[in-house]
DNA sequence: CCAATAGTGTCTGTTAGACAATATACA
DNA sequence: TGTATATTGTCTAACAGACACTATTGG
């Protein structure tokens, strides 16, 4: 049996949570949906995402770099594949399988959606969004949820917080962004010797600041991406 | 717009790696291909799927759980999302998209495809199979090779082996499952104070074995979901 | 009493976490 | 010299890894 043209086909969609640390709170970036007559929860926010286009996308990384592009100016930030959800009932207009990805962007290259349609694209902060102010479409509560999971427990045990940052960064501002996302202070002298320890930055020169003691400034060694601990970071206090 | 009806909808597939520990080693349970016309990979083996039925599979776990059954006789194995594959190219019919799980199996029921075609499914060595031999259809070994990665690193910081065993079972027992799928030897010690301090395990009495002093027999407090483990194993010797 | 496996105890080097001390800039 | 931030040093309790020892059975 040749199974596959006989069988209705789910539809495949593609969406992506977008982080990044806005205003000392992590955030994730939102588009509302269309008004138009058909579509389903119009006007309400959800994950940038939508339908897998086999004539423009050649894969569903492809795609998902498409739609950040498509909300964003940023060209290759940090990108990788949550898990896919799929039912029945997700999508009123039938069976559907949507296949999510996780991006960290730097705060400082947030030019968002220089298209056209500037207006329906906006940061929220994730503590909001997960208590529903606002409501999301979908299932998309539950995606952003997952994905903050997996953030904030890979945060533990990864770099990851480094792509949360524009290059180059010092070791205070990259703690800071682990204390944001952990939501706990860390000790600075196990920070330091940790992240030295992992080999993964690079001194790039002491950078200027407003005053006081200059700081080194890193990048990263490889931006593709991140490196794992051995342990795992420990609360304190 | 109404997309979805528009736009060319993608393949929807799961497959799915089953493995279990058979003769010491790891195996992973892989089905022929019909040799119909039509058919892509005539009669190469490949990973248990096939395409997601809309009319049977309420979700995409549910087309997994089906999966499994319809080639082995287990009811309820540990079965988790790997991820998803999805491209232009990997299906010679055309753009598909599969949603990959990994299940573990206890090597005593191994009763095999009790339906009618029980000679086309068979156990392999994953260390050959890795190797090529066989080879498989589509990019199945790209998918393995993902599924065997994703085990071998959880099986350091989880109690994933567990699932491998039969209830009830030892402590030595389920100290070899971890020997074999990590690939080196575990000290005997540090392994038991490890388990029983992750207070997964309930002791259900000693279990009679062939000679020498009996055993304690232990069963998973929660056969749903493994356990993290603090701190990851290292290696000894 | 011996062999074989199950299970426990002990020792030691390492290290994470807490915190103290020093370094370097500007005013 | 004072202050603020950056960076390094020290001390200690906890613990993993190695390995020796005891326990319990059958022969």
């Amino acid at each position: 049996m040749s199974a596959g043209a006989d069988f209705p086909r789910p539809y495949t969609t593609v969406d992506v949570a977008i982080f990044s640390v806005r205003d000392d709170a992590l955030q994730v970036l939102l588009v509302q949906r269309p008004s138009d007559a058909g579509e389903p929860f119009p006007g309400q926010w959800a994950l940038p995402g939508g339908y897998v286009d086999v004539t423009r996308d050649d894969s569903l990384l492809d795609c998902a770099r498409r739609k950040l592009r498509e909300k964003t100016a940023v060209a290759s930030p940090y990108l990788e594949q949550l898990g896919s959800w799929g039912n029945a009932t997700r999508d009123p207009r039938g069976w559907s399988a949507t296949h999510v990805y996780f991006a960290l962007l730097p705060s400082d290259d947030l030019a968002l959606a220089k298209g056209a349609n500037a207006a329906d694209v906006a940061w929220f902060e994730v503590e909001a969004v997960l208590k529903k102010r606002p409501r999301l479409a979908f299932d998309h509560h539950e995606l952003l949820q997952a994905a903050v999971e997996r953030l904030r427990s890979k945060v533990e045990y990864t770099s990851l917080p480094a792509f949360l940052l524009p290059e180059p960064f010092t070791l205070p501002q990259l703690q800071h962004m682990y204390e944001i996302v952990l939501g706990r202070a860390v000790d600075k002298s196990g920070f330091r010797t940790r992240m030295l320890a992992a080999d993964f930055l690079e001194e790039v020169g002491v950078v200027e600041s407003d005053s006081n003691r200059p700081p080194m400034g890193y990048r990263l060694k490889d931006r593709e991406k991140a490196v794992f601990f051995p342990r795992t970071f420990s609360p304190r206090g």
